[in-house]
DNA sequence: TGATAAGCGGAACATGGTTCCGTATATCGC
DNA sequence: GCGATATACGGAACCATGTTCCGCTTATCA
């Protein structure tokens, strides 16, 4: 029904690029100060003055929201990559670190989502939209060549997966990624072609 | 084990004055703003200036803290002062709606609670060690007397009354209302005295 | 290549947390 | 009662950060 007011002049280039390096400095100033960090710092990151990431994105809110979709659809988008270019099992274990990291640039991010924010309702949502297709795609191959379990549910992975994350303390990086190997272990030992030698 | 080192002069008086009023000014325009409220707010409200408010709680997280134990307590003693006013369903209806009051001031709090602030870590559980023997008290009574079904639990309640009370939308404290009153007729319902006419 | 709309930068403003320090006063020894 | 003095007070000032505004710059188009 809409059609959209035919414009005369299409989108400046610098504009398209600003943008582009806002999303980018966003996502690289939240990963390391956590979501609450300042707007200048963002600017001054990009390149830009802070009017120019007023104007695209009004609140912080919004900004926050894109910069999370944007990192949303390039983890989701990398399984594919992943498939074509190892072994299923090789191509899932790497995703499922990919995915870790991914959540480790979400700090502050929990506590956002509850702040009752209209601009994050849709987020959670959307998460998972898009990371348990890709993740049943890796998961299934991984299965149907018998290098892994064929039982594991996509979506309770994720979930793993992000408890584990969040487990804090002294070295909770470390600790983490020691956690999940030990998952992704006990998805090959139990694989059809491994026998089922379930001991200990 | 440890000793206080014996002051040489008592606390002076307005200083106790003050950090009463600064409590109750607190209470009041958390519950009005939430308790992002503006800290000048609190202090202007409480007839004394924002140095006073700082020297006696050093950050926010303090003063939200203290008032929430404050109110805490004040509800959690009100349950024994009920029981001994009203016979035990009404004491249990009185205090239950007391207990909806106290949550209705809750604004912006179940996010702090989220913020990581070890100020609040304690909270949840000074929360449970207050009400749940509060209201475990005033259901024995009452079910002891008869007037109230007599397999209720204490925590389940408190959580129940919880969610009723976040439940938003245009008029919630009406809605929440109407809720509580409903499950305190259900509580009724099924007293004893009252036979077995669970029909409908 | 000039006209012009689109876009830009960052100063300026608003808000709110926190600190600092000169002033006022409650307490205590006399 | 009466100073002396530690204690506490008030609020201006400072800093950080979100947000707006507007004069200047520049990409686009004819």
């Amino acid at each position: 029904m809409e059609q959209d007011t035919e414009p005369k002049r299409r989108v400046r280039a610098d504009a398209l690029r600003n943008e582009d390096a806002v999303l980018e400095a966003a996502k690289a100033v939240f990963a390391e100060m956590g979501v609450d960090a300042p707007a200048r710092e963002i600017a001054l990151k990009a390149g830009v003055g802070v009017g120019t990431l007023y104007r695209r994105f009004p609140n912080r809110a919004d900004l926050v929201a894109s910069v999370f979709r944007r990192e949303v659809d390039a983890c989701a988008a990398e399984a594919a990559k992943l498939l074509d270019a190892y072994k299923p099992a090789d191509a899932l274990e790497r995703w499922l670190h990919r995915y870790a990291a991914f959540l480790a640039t979400k700090k502050g991010l929990a506590a956002a989502l509850h702040s009752g924010d209209s601009a994050f309702e849709t987020l959670p949502a959307y998460f998972r939209a898009n990371f348990e297709p890709a993740l049943a795609s890796l998961l299934e191959r991984a299965a149907q060549a018998g290098e892994i379990r064929d039982d594991l549910q996509a979506y309770d992975l994720l979930r793993a997966i992000g408890n584990l994350s969040t487990a804090g303390g002294d070295d909770g990086a470390a600790h983490a990624r020691r956690m999940l190997d030990l998952l992704i272990d006990g998805m090959r030992r139990g694989a059809k072609a491994s026998g089922s030698q379930d001991a200990d």
